[in-house]
DNA sequence: GCGCTCAAGTGTTACGTATAACGTCGCTCG
DNA sequence: CGAGCGACGTTATACGTAACACTTGAGCGC
């Protein structure tokens, strides 16, 4: 639905507080030194914190005619390398007051686009993964119309959601190790507080437990190799007996932390222990053994979030309905040896 | 240095084709149908395009109330996933005429700042890797303040330039191989017509001839793992003799595809053939057996091509000096077997 | 008591654009 | 012959903000 009532301005703040509009743009602009007394200073603090006041950046931009705003391009978003270089742009560019918006040249999808169609901002909405629910308090505090990505539909009040069918990719990887004959698993699990992976726990503990004799072992760990690396070695370590013979990963990439892990212990894969990830990124065609993993089609979830998102924005409810999913088997999953 | 003279509004415009701002506003925004003739609307256009007029957007959004664009709030750069749905929604997006901006949640630096700080947009400068050429046209379209990251420094007209020193880099590389005694190159090269790859190819080959009886053969590939496994196939295929005993990567991930090349053929790294890579991602260190390669800064980088458009918005020349690389040598390099 | 300064604000304007409302021709048609 | 109408524009205005120039009243020295 449309925004109800339009967002309040400096004159509507200045108004509450009993002040001129000129007033309220020299408090709030921190530029009040000896020209307004602390008393009303706070007062028109107080009216703007009570409106939910956000000053109109393409207003603000006008009048000063600059932006403290700056435009990285980069070839593409895949690589950790230019990840790192955002961040670092960004920590400079935010100690200085700048803000720095990305303009990644799509990848395979023609020329490059106008660079500055993708830099226009000042929001009409936002498409929010639940992953990022850090950032999520500030998107609230304005009445943005909201996607979210992979989100508790329940939950998250009034706001759309676009969900990938991970609960039924979990049941197939659960269904495709048990009918190999696994009883033993460990389930290393992103330590990320997101919906989608408390849904990925449940799926599997809930799959497992309907099979009698089975045990599951949660190990949490950073989304990274490193700390997959880790996770697994303290885990395997704690495990005296019931040996897992399948390792349950919430990601790819954790995949290849496990593989290291391992190597480390001289276990093979999958003779000695079987693996699975989830994304079927390229990265899990290049492990060896190749990775049995989730496939999960990100081009057609980012499709279906914008879709969602101006269905919002013109004032039609976006179609519900979660995006299916498929088990890619591959080399990393095998029957468990019988000692 | 500052921008020389102001940029030319519509009002410029209309007084260069001889017309009301208000008839350059109709002809460029496409909404003439029946109220300009088109003698008088290609005039404006013509006067529009000598004078290099981009509308302020930062003024249509303040008139229009409204702009198109939208927030995609991640919860990093890294993964393909996102990659894949940055993609996906910049191609729906687009088809509707709408922008997307990026908010990328840093990765471990504190919790994440407000997302529309990075969103105020319309833009002070640009900051462009010299991989993103395609998208380099457009931009110079404007006069906007510009720094490149890995450019010549002599071929981008009045930009700065923040280099790595991948000079330095390379020789270490082609060091290290023939310090271990290999004589017989292949050069995996990245396909991407950009002046570092091209510094890299130079510098390699440069490097070897000084040495004597040295063989160096080159096959360009994609940036991809698959890229580069048919790609390092079709060469090992074509190599009868004189067959190479060491590749040099142009990108750790590069690598990867080498690697699942390798084994294919039955060949063992770093027994039969050594392998290095450039970048040290996290890749790199999870790979088996570990990769050679050069550690850039990336965040430094990030850092310096920030400082340096900072230093050029403030009137300053940014200092020069190429960042320094570091090998690390790991296991995918040794001396050479021989048969 | 008069002029001066200083604190504490207010009135007004401009940034560049899009569009609603308003001319002004020349020509046609009744 | 005059009313009307389409073609071709123009004038005027508002969007929300920041900042310059100005006002008002009080305090204060002499």
């Amino acid at each position: 639905m449309a925004r109800g009532s339009t967002r309040p301005t400096s004159r509507d703040v200045a108004q509450a507080a009993g002040v001129s509009q000129a007033a309220v743009s020299l408090v709030l602009g921190d530029k009040w030194r000896g020209r307004v007394s602390e008393t009303t200073a706070e007062r028109v603090r107080e009216a703007a914190r009570e409106l939910g006041y956000r000053p109109n950046l393409a207003a603000r931009n006008l009048r000063l005619g600059r932006t403290r705003t700056v435009l990285l391009v980069v070839p593409a978003l895949t690589t950790e390398f230019f990840a790192g270089v955002y961040t670092g742009a960004a920590r400079v560019a935010a100690e200085r007051g700048f803000g720095v918006v990305l303009y990644p040249s799509p990848e395979g999808v023609g020329p490059a686009r106008d660079p500055f169609a993708s830099a226009q901002a000042a929001l009409d909405g936002v498409i929010a993964s639940s992953m990022a629910a850090d950032a999520l308090t500030a998107i609230r505090g304005d009445q943005l119309p909201l996607v979210m990505l992979d989100s508790d539909p329940e939950g998250s009040l009034g706001a759309a959601t676009v969900n990938l069918d991970i609960t039924d990719g979990t049941h197939q990887i659960a269904d495709h190790l048990l009918g190999l004959g696994h009883r033993h698993f460990l389930h290393l699990a992103a330590d990320i507080p997101s919906w989608t992976f408390e849904v990925r726990a449940r799926a599997l503990a809930a799959r497992l437990a309907a099979v009698p004799g089975t045990s599951l072992r949660t190990a949490h760990t950073p989304m990274s190799i490193e700390g997959a690396l880790a996770a697994t070695e303290a885990a395997l370590s704690a495990a005296d007996r019931d040996h897992p013979t399948a390792v349950v990963c919430d990601d790819d990439k954790l995949a290849a932390g496990v593989y290291k892990a391992l190597r480390r212990r001289g276990l093979r894969i999958p003779d000695d222990v079987s693996v699975t990830g989830v994304d079927d990124i390229a990265l899990a065609a290049a492990l060896d053994p190749e990775l049995t993993t989730v496939r999960l089609d990100a081009e057609l979830f980012g499709e279906r979030g914008m879709q969602a998102l101006l269905d919002v924005l013109d004032g039609r409810t976006p179609d519900a309905g979660d995006i299916p999913v498929e088990l890619v088997v591959r080399a990393s999953t095998a029957p468990p040896s019988t000692p």
